[in-house]
DNA sequence: ATCAATCATCAGTATAGCTGACGATCAGTT
DNA sequence: AACTGATCGTCAGCTATACTGATGATTGAT
């Protein structure tokens, strides 16, 4: 027998047990079906997020918008060219603070953004099917939660291992 | 009034409403918490994935391991690499099939594990805390049946964007 | 023996995030 | 009015990671 030390092998927690490796893959699979389902619109599920948040009114200028979605306000940069490039967003300065950019929707881009939001729903519907709509909505409210708990301030920190 | 539409914006769901949202910041939250809580002992996430599965017999081969965690199996190859670089992981080619290298932990590889798995379960639990013993059960249920809904056998296929 | 398939590996490519710098602008001080 | 420090958007360069496609060694089936 190669590998397992059969009198310890069984101790050992089976990695579906473990919570970063559900997230990860609950997380890719999402985006995956997710981002199928915006293909034919030609957006991705990161523009669709940007595109929610100004939608929303949960920011304004690039790098609130940045911030809120824990997204590199260097990277915001290409993203927003792109989709001004689409004439689906435009930026102006603003007048209270000329240094900063509001971001808002053009016209197109509330059309592209109502459908790809209805499209992009849908499929996260589908997604949690199994659970139900409560157990679609214990789970939402359980990743908020621990989240919220987390509050980190800080940016994300994604890249850095052992130096 | 710069960017929402005030009728409409406040029909746009907010952005802690969206799954994917909240998957993926939770997925990198923890990993921080969890990272930090490895740093000691120089071993990564990722790291640890790999000796969990080698050690719990779910895995012999490179290309079995790449699959369980869902990782590349050209990416696999640096990984074990280093590991082994490090005395912490060995390769040998399977008896029955020398084209495939069985890898197996060395006695230092148990030892490391076992502190490390240790350590990463502690701040797992740290991590939960907030949701009590059964609401984190219940939240590693959800995904796990989400995830076992959805039995994506390919592969991940994480960058492929808009061509 | 031959041939397609599989495993580990490697080289090359693309993407995303980060750092550090820059100019423009702002607020507060003098 | 001039000076200082801070902030915003931008850009250039670095790094880590994943993927593609190719290679040699080996296998199993014909």
């Amino acid at each position: 027998m190669p590998t397992p030390d059969p009198e310890t092998a069984d101790q050992v927690r089976a990695h579906d047990d473990v919570l970063g490796y559900l997230l990860k893959h609950a997380y890719f699979a999402l985006e995956q079906r997710t981002q199928a389902a915006l293909d034919d619109m030609g957006v991705t599920v990161r523009d669709l997020g940007v595109l929610r948040v100004i939608a929303g009114g949960e920011a304004q200028s690039q790098q609130e918008v940045a911030a809120v979605l824990g997204v590199d306000r260097t990277s915001m940069v290409a993203l927003l060219d792109a989709l001004e490039h689409r004439g689906i967003v435009a930026r102006r300065p603003a007048e209270q603070d000329r240094r900063r950019n509001v971001v808002m929707l053009t016209g197109d881009g509330w059309d592209l953004f109502r459908r790809a939001e209805n499209q992009y729903a849908e499929a996260e519907r589908e997604f949690t099917a199994v659970l139900g709509d409560d157990g679609a909505a214990r789970l939402r409210q359980a990743l908020r939660t621990v989240l919220a708990e987390t509050a980190a301030p800080e940016q994300e920190n994604r890249t850095r291992r052992r130096p």
